[in-house]
DNA sequence: TTGGATCAATGGTCCAACCAATTGCATGAC
DNA sequence: GTCATGCAATTGGTTGGACCATTGATCCAA
C-alpha cells in the first residue's frame, strides 16, 4: 500500500516541463484560440530546449487537438488552454458493419437526448442565435440540393452539444460521428438518407428556444428514431440484394 | 461542391505513413498489449525514414495511450492497435473540480440510463445471473464495511452495461469512470459517500431482471441523483469551510 | 552464492543543416 | 494606379549524426 505514496522521482522530464511552461505563457498572454503562438525555433532559444525536444512537446499538444501547425505559417492554438487539465485518451474498437453502425446510434441516442435536454436549460441568447442560424442554413442547404447535406446538419448539432455547458458531449458525440461516417459515404446504399430526419430539426430548436427540456429530448429522440429506421431499411435492401 | 472530390494531395505526411506502417506491422504479427515494438533505430532504418521521424510519430501514439516508452528498456504496445479502431483524447478543462466530475456525471447519467434500458430489454439469463451476483457481493461488502466499496459498485456497473449488448457503452463509461477518479480519492473529503445510492442498486437489479426497461431507467437515474447529490453536499461543506 | 562493476541496448536530447510550404514585398508589365 | 510575377524571408518538416541517461544482462571477484 505505501508505494503509492512514492511515486518514481523525475530526474528529467523535458517535453512535459515544455507543456507547462507553455501553458503558463498561453495563459499569462491569454491568447485565444486561433491565436499564434511562438515559434519553434524561438520557444527551443527562450525555454534552452533543443527544437527537437519543442517539437515533441508540441506534437502532443497537436494529437490532443489544442494545437495546429501550418507548416510556412506557424503554430495556432486551437482550443483553450489551461494549466490544469486533465486528458484522458479514449480508445473505441468498431467495425463497418452494420451492427457497429447500429451500436455508434445507440450510444448519440443517449448522449444526443441528454445533450439537448441540458442545452434547453442552459443555452443563453447567443447560443440561441447560432443553433437558429445553422438550422437555417441546414434548411436552404436541404432545398437547394433536395436532400440533407451532412455537412450543414453536422455543425447543426454541433452548435447544440456546443451549448449544452458540458464539453464532454461534443467530444464524444463527435467521437461516434466520426466511427460513423468512417465507413459510410452514403451509409450503405440508402438514397435520401435522413430525409425523414429533416422536420426535427426544426422542431428540436423550437423546444429549446421555449426552454423545454423534455420536448426537445423527445424531439431529438424521434429524430434518432427516423436515422435508425433508415438504417434498417438499407440493410433490408442490402440483404434482399444479396438473397438475388 | 466539386473541390469536395479533389482533397489535397499529399506529398509529404511522413509521421502519418509511419504509424499506419506500424499499425500494419502491429496487426501481421498479432501483437499483443505488453509486447515490444521495435527499436526506433529498427523502425527508421527499415521504413527508410529518420529517427526523429519515427520519434514524433511514437509520440502521437503514446499521447494516445497506445504505447508506453521506457528508456533503456524499449517500447511497448499499451493497448490493442488495429486500422478499425478509433482513438481520440478526451480533454477536461481542470481547475474547478468540481464543475469537471459534474461534467463526468452528466455523461454517465445520459450513459448509464440508456445501457440500464438496453440491458434490460437484451440481458440473457446467464448474465442476469452474474449481475445479481455482483450485487450481491457488493450488498455484503457494503455490510461489511458499514459503506460503498467502490470496487464492488464498480463491477456491479460494468456487468450491467456488458449486458448492454454493446460494448461502446463500457468503454464509454470506463473513460469517464476513469476521469471521474482521477480526481476523486475520497471525493471532495464527504463522508458516507454514495451512501445513499446503495438502495437503488437493488431497485435496479429487479427492474432489469423484470425486463422492465423504463422501470430500469427511471430507478438508473434515481441513483445517479444521489451521487449528484453527495457530489453538491461536499461542495457546499467546502465552500463553507472556506469562509470560515 | 552474492555483490558489484562493466557494457551493450534503448529511449531522450541536442545540434546543424537542408527541404517544403507560406507569406509578404518588390519589381515590372499593362 | 493595378495587377501579376517572382524573389526572398519565415516557419514547420525532415535528415543524419552525436552524445546523455536509464535499464538489464553479463561477468568477475570476494
Amino acid at each position: 500500500m505505501s508505494q503509492v505514496r512514492l511515486p518514481p522521482i523525475q530526474t528529467t522530464a523535458r517535453d512535459d516541463a515544455v507543456l507547462e511552461a507553455l501553458a503558463d505563457f498561453v495563459q499569462q498572454e491569454t491568447l485565444q484560440p486561433g491565436d499564434k503562438l511562438p515559434t519553434e525555433r524561438i520557444l527551443a532559444e527562450r525555454l534552452k530546449v533543443s527544437r527537437n525536444t519543442v517539437r515533441e512537446a508540441l506534437t502532443r499538444w497537436e494529437g490532443l487537438g489544442l494545437v495546429e501547425r501550418l507548416q510556412g505559417s506557424g503554430t495556432f492554438l486551437k482550443a483553450a488552454v489551461s494549466p490544469h487539465m486533465l486528458h484522458m485518451p479514449l480508445t473505441l474498437a468498431g467495425g463497418n458493419d452494420f451492427a457497429s453502425l447500429m451500436q455508434t446510434l445507440e450510444v448519440r441516442r443517449a448522449l444526443e437526448a441528454e445533450a439537448v435536454a441540458l442545452c434547453a436549460l442552459r443555452t443563453g441568447p447567443q447560443e440561441l442565435n447560432l443553433i437558429r442560424h445553422k438550422l437555417e442554413t441546414m434548411e436552404v442547404a436541404f432545398h437547394r440540393h433536395a436532400g440533407m447535406s451532412s455537412e450543414e446538419d453536422w455543425e447543426f448539432h454541433q452548435a447544440i452539444y456546443r451549448a449544452s455547458g458540458n464539453p464532454l458531449f461534443e467530444q464524444l458525440i463527435a467521437a461516434m460521428h466520426e466511427m460513423f461516417h468512417r465507413f459510410w459515404e452514403h451509409p450503405l446504399g440508402v438514397r435520401d438518407f435522413g430525409h425523414a430526419s429533416f422536420h426535427y430539426h426544426r422542431t428540436i430548436y423550437e423546444r429549446i428556444a421555449a426552454r423545454d427540456a423534455e420536448g426537445a429530448r423527445a424531439e431529438a429522440l424521434k429524430l434518432i428514431a427516423t436515422v435508425e429506421a433508415d438504417l434498417r431499411r438499407g440493410e433490408a435492401a442490402r440483404n434482399q440484394a444479396r438473397q438475388v
